[in-house]
DNA sequence: GTGTCAACTTTACACCGTGTCAAGCAAAGG
DNA sequence: CCTTTGCTTGACACGGTGTAAAGTTGACAC
């Protein structure tokens, strides 16, 4: 069988990541993935040259299992208005808060390796591009006003909370961040029910 | 001078969040620690017994640096109405934005040990009580309408992405955290301009 | 002065996880 | 039968953490 390699090496991914997710707060060794796999740590190094690698490999090992690809092209063609918001909502909605596990486990693998954490950063940001073009479609539909609109005191507050961990998405909708936090302090005072 | 350790504890802490601040992508070494504070590697074990003390010691450290105290009880015994979100917004405007730098910056650490975990989970958790605070109070004000008012549909985004980074806020806000998601799809569909 | 104690120094080393090197082995396929 | 492929075992170098032991310096007590 010349598939062999082929299929120890999706083992070995599949392996990998069962045990990221069963230990999502302890860095994982190389011995324990072999062990878990059945195989020697040096095969393990013969299919990924270092840890990294076999990392990087994982993160988009499960791009393929995710089925990204097909979210993102599902978010980009859907239809008009409310139209879109529901496809927005199918395509991401389930996936977002997954993301969030992964994002810890990996995390938690404390690799210093740059590719590691560009790796990650990349499917992020493919999150925050979906999320910013729906936002975008939506707005060229008409279906947001294009000012801000008066709002309650809690969502000023959680938008101060969020923007910091969003901030590429405001930038990718045409907002400064600034400036948006600016105006949400003014809004706040002039919408609360003083 | 019987205070000649404690200056170098405190020498040690200030030199290590130095190093920290100054390379928020790398973790420091024991040895850089101890050439930067101009002692050498040993004394370092013998202020802190290892390096995850040092983290921790650290984290407590900047506690004391951004008044950390101060910010809870001046959030704690604001005034009512729209005086309470002033105080809010004066008491952790700046500090929210600092402590994720922080919080990168320690995760950089790659340390393994649970308890600079541990650490940093509280510092972001009293940020968390500290805002869930304000908000019951400006609900308690009468501030706030008890009832979830229509949103546009960049808010509800906003929102559903942010949640999970704040579930905990949520939750010590009394609101259900899948119901939330649910009312703020729901609400969507209500608001948009279709 | 002498002695003592505390803070710190230098040197050396054990441990652990990553990554490497070398030699061997079993099975598929010409 | 012989070669190639995909693995095996065993040994080891390296770097960073943490430990152990013996030596040095300076302040203060008597």
């Amino acid at each position: 069988m010349s598939s062999t390699k082929l299929n120890t090496r999706e083992k070995i991914l599949k392996t990998t990541w069962a045990l990221l997710e069963a230990n999502p707060d302890k860095p994982v060794r190389m011995s324990d993935i072999a062990k878990a796999a059945g195989i020697s740590r040096q095969a393990l190094y013969l299919h990924f040259p270092a840890r990294s690698d076999l990392l990087v490999a994982t993160a988009r090992y499960l791009d393929e299992v995710n089925q990204v690809d097909r979210r993102l092209a599902a978010s980009r063609k859907a239809a008009t208005g409310i139209g879109r918001l529901d496809a927005f909502i199918e395509a991401w909605g389930n996936y977002i808060p997954e993301i969030y596990g992964m994002a810890k486990a990996f995390w938690a693998q404390q690799s210093s390796d740059e590719a590691v954490a560009t790796a990650w950063n990349d499917r992020m940001q493919a999150v925050r591009h979906g999320c910013a073009a729906a936002i975008k479609a939506l707005k060229e539909d008409g279906a947001l006003t294009p000012e801000h609109p008066p709002k309650q005191a809690t969502d000023i507050l959680w938008m101060m909370l969020s923007v910091r961990n969003w901030e590429q998405l405001t930038v990718e909708c045409g907002w400064s961040q600034k400036r948006y936090i600016t105006t949400m302090k003014k809004l706040a005072r002039q919408t609360l029910v003083n």
